[in-house]
DNA sequence: CGGCGAATTGACGGACGTCAACTGCTGTGG
DNA sequence: CCACAGCAGTTGACGTCCGTCAATTCGCCG
């Protein structure tokens, strides 16, 4: 592992408090792998022995029933993945794969688990990230129940405003196609939501998005601090109760 | 707390493992209450203090917005939750509230995270119940996203048979209005899917419901061990990499 | 006996999925 | 250089699932 990826994973939460020594044990048997686009690195139901970190790229969290098939989450760096199945030493529930290249870290499991029994602190900050990771599934749950598909979309994009620095245009980050799978509708009812949504103020063009009365938009979106989990872009200096992780855009950043 | 209280707490996976000492400095302060039925124990929102461990009664984990409500988890003894909430100290993301009369045991957070980091051994058995609750919501998630109504209903009901002992006739343990929001439809329409589901050999009377011909009833369900959390009632002996809570009914164990 | 709430049933409408056709872009190979 | 294949995206028509509203029945409890 080259130096600068250390310390990228360095300063996740996950690690940022954690000894260098107890670091090195963690990080001492891992591999760096790149990967083309469309790679799977998991199915549902494999066993996993690997804590997954993404460092470049992205990848999409699928799960799929009776030939159909739905996203959980789509990660961006730098984030780990898989956390949970890898406490439990359990099988995957849901499969990954990138949606571009990427350049992701896999930590033995087996180690992981020995640090945590070995340091409260380490474990204690597994716990937060596995918190974290939960209350975004809670949130994503409740956007999925409580509203309906243009509600979504148009929390969506506003959560993308944010993040994106709060300019009155931004890009979607992934194709159409694939945020219709994340936020629970196929791509021709996304492509009519959009075209709905036109009224409240939204132009699209392409991937780039413009927000010409966020007010408007707001009245329909009602989002809600309890569902969108609204933070400025960039994360910056976390305090002590705000290490939730969990995505405005209702994915959950770690675990499965 | 009464000893028979405490030894049902001490039994629970969080707790199997850690001394004695540290299991008095967590349960050192705590409360053991009384609710009536229908006791709103927290709402949304508010900043949690506590962790809650339900001993007897039920109680059921709920949300809102924008006026509509659904039901995310109905709890059995023993349980806890909010726990999520408690290791990060932020606000709840989920109501909760008695459905029956209910004694429940609040256990100080600020002792439970402190023994979190005194203890490597607690943090890890946390982790791992935090773990569990996560896989929970992923399966719910999963169950609502993949399955139509008449799908979770079938689903459901054959979870309900197995967690009761497989018997061909059983007991629906919630009135249908909670088991309709708990399923993500109106009482209207689990109304429907009961009587459409009469075709698949599924008799209702009352509460009381008997599979008749369980084998077309699968054929409709297509139950997967990766959204079905089955597990024989009693839970049995637990094994390492069995600690999975949430449930066959889709409910998140503890958590919030 | 009267009232309340749960449960059921029917009628209706809206939201969403499915199927199909069409457009526009991109990359490939003749 | 252009023809063509392939795929994302859009649009329209249609059907289904599900939520809403209303009326009715039933059982429980005051």
């Amino acid at each position: 592992m080259r130096n600068v990826d250390a310390e990228r994973v360095r300063a996740l939460p996950l690690f940022s408090g954690v000894s260098d020594e107890l670091f090195r044990d963690v990080t001492g048997g891992c591999f760096l792998q790149k990967f083309p686009a469309g790679t799977t690195l998991l199915m549902e139901g494999d066993p996993v022995d690997f804590l997954y970190v993404l460092l470049d790229g992205s990848v999409e969290l699928g799960a799929s029933w009776n030939d159909k098939e739905t996203t959980l989450a789509v990660l961006q760096p730098v984030s780990t993945f898989i956390l949970a199945a890898v406490v439990l030493e359990a099988d995957a529930l849901m499969s990954a794969q990138t949606i571009e290249r990427s350049d992701i870290l896999m930590l033995s499991g087996e180690a992981l688990r020995r640090a945590m029994k070995e340091d409260a602190q380490f474990g204690f900050a597994v716990a937060q990230e596995l918190s974290g990771c939960y209350r975004g599934l809670v949130r994503s749950i409740k956007n999925q129940r409580l509203r309906g598909g243009l509600e979504r979309l148009a929390n969506y994009l506003i959560t993308q405003r944010v993040k994106q620095g709060g300019g009155e245009t931004f890009t979607l980050p992934h194709e159409k196609r694939l945020l219709a799978s994340l936020l629970g509708m196929t791509p021709e009812n996304l492509s009519r939501a959009f075209s709905t949504i036109a009224d409240y103020g939204v132009v699209v063009n392409g991937p780039q998005v413009t927000i010409a009365r966020p007010v408007v938009l707001e009245r329909l979106a009602k989002p809600d601090p309890l569902i969108d989990n609204h933070r400025p872009h960039g994360l910056g200096p976390v305090g002590e109760a705000q290490r939730e992780r969990g995505l405005g855009d209702h994915s959950p950043q770690a675990g499965l």
